[in-house]
DNA sequence: ACCCTGACGATCC
DNA sequence: TGGATCGCCAGGG
């Protein structure tokens, strides 16, 4: 487990961010990205949930960190090398009450206008510790 | 050490 | 409108 410190801080602080994710409510890895003051590698946002830990007993895991509330800016779950990894994050989601729909290629998509946890980012001095106010009206994708 | 892959997203044709 | 390309960079072989 030898990551450095700095990858290290970043697993953490994306964890975090993740967890901050209200219940039955999504983002994109991208937000997170942006929360955690890295909004140019939304990738290694996926990566760090890919490597989120099972066991329980580890600081983050499948239990405290809400992994199924993360899809991506498409609106769409992410769909893995396999069909039942993105399948049973649809399974997750809808446990929590959130509304899972198909599209014509097999997408599981999640309406953002409804669903959708995009809190306004405020920039700080340091740029690291952010600040996020949920703004409960989402603005649907009009700019 | 090197090369390929990828739970993404913005741009560029 | 939509596919192709590029930037990013940690993992894994």
């Amino acid at each position: 487990m030898a990551r450095s410190e700095e990858a290290q801080a970043f697993f953490h602080a994306v964890y975090s961010a993740v967890q901050e994710i209200p219940h039955g409510k999504v983002t994109s890895y991208g937000h997170i990205a942006k929360l955690v003051g890295t909004p140019q590698r939304p990738r290694q946002v996926g990566v760090c949930l890919k490597h989120l830990p099972i066991d329980p007993s580890a600081r983050f895991n499948h239990e405290n960190v809400p992994w199924q509330r993360v899809i991506n800016a498409k609106g769409v779950i992410s769909p893995r090398s396999q069909p039942e990894g993105s399948r049973s994050q649809a399974t997750a989601l809808e446990a929590e009450g959130v509304i899972v729909t198909t599209g014509a290629l097999g997408e599981l998509m999640v309406d953002f206008a409804e669903y959708g946890w995009f809190p306004r980012i405020l920039p700080s001095e340091e740029g690291e510790e952010l600040e996020s106010i949920d703004s409960e009206e989402g603005e649907s994708d009009e700019e």
